[in-house]
DNA sequence: GTGTGACTTCTAGTCCGTT
DNA sequence: CAACGGACTAGAAGTCACA
């Protein structure tokens, strides 16, 4: 199985939050999810779930859509 | 915690297979999951993962990010 | 052809730390 | 502030029999 969309959703995740000047634990608390999980998902080491992948667009502000673009 | 997007996705998908004439059984032999398991997705009864978005996206020959476009 | 309940297995996701 | 580890719990993955 490829890990790839995990990986280009995490760099996603990882260049939005990092343009936006959050922490890992700033963008968990926003969006409702643990600390370390923030990491995970960056390093593509989980499969997310769409629930979370919407709490971290919408902390992201971002469409879900928008961020599922690579 | 709202539910909402996994029934927004559970109607794209069944809306799109409908559309191109499949059943749920087809649909899931192309993505490679099972016949159940697709209903279940599009009466939003699991909070499916990235990965299993993504093979349902390959199957019905949409990307992952339109496929999310409500 | 699809919906449901009842499963079992596996992993998503949390929480405690340390480097 | 981030990576990483171990231990743990909730819940997704995946299957089946039957309506």
């Amino acid at each position: 199985m490829s890990k790839e969309i995990l990986s280009k959703f995490g760099k996603r995740v990882r260049d939005e939050r990092v343009r936006q000047g959050l922490s890992q634990e700033e963008l968990a608390a926003r969006a409702g999810v643990h600390r370390t999980y923030i990491g995970m998902i960056e390093r593509a080491e989980k499969n997310i779930t769409l629930e979370n992948i919407e709490k971290i667009a919408i902390a992201l502000n971002i469409d879900v859509s928008d961020l599922l673009k690579f």
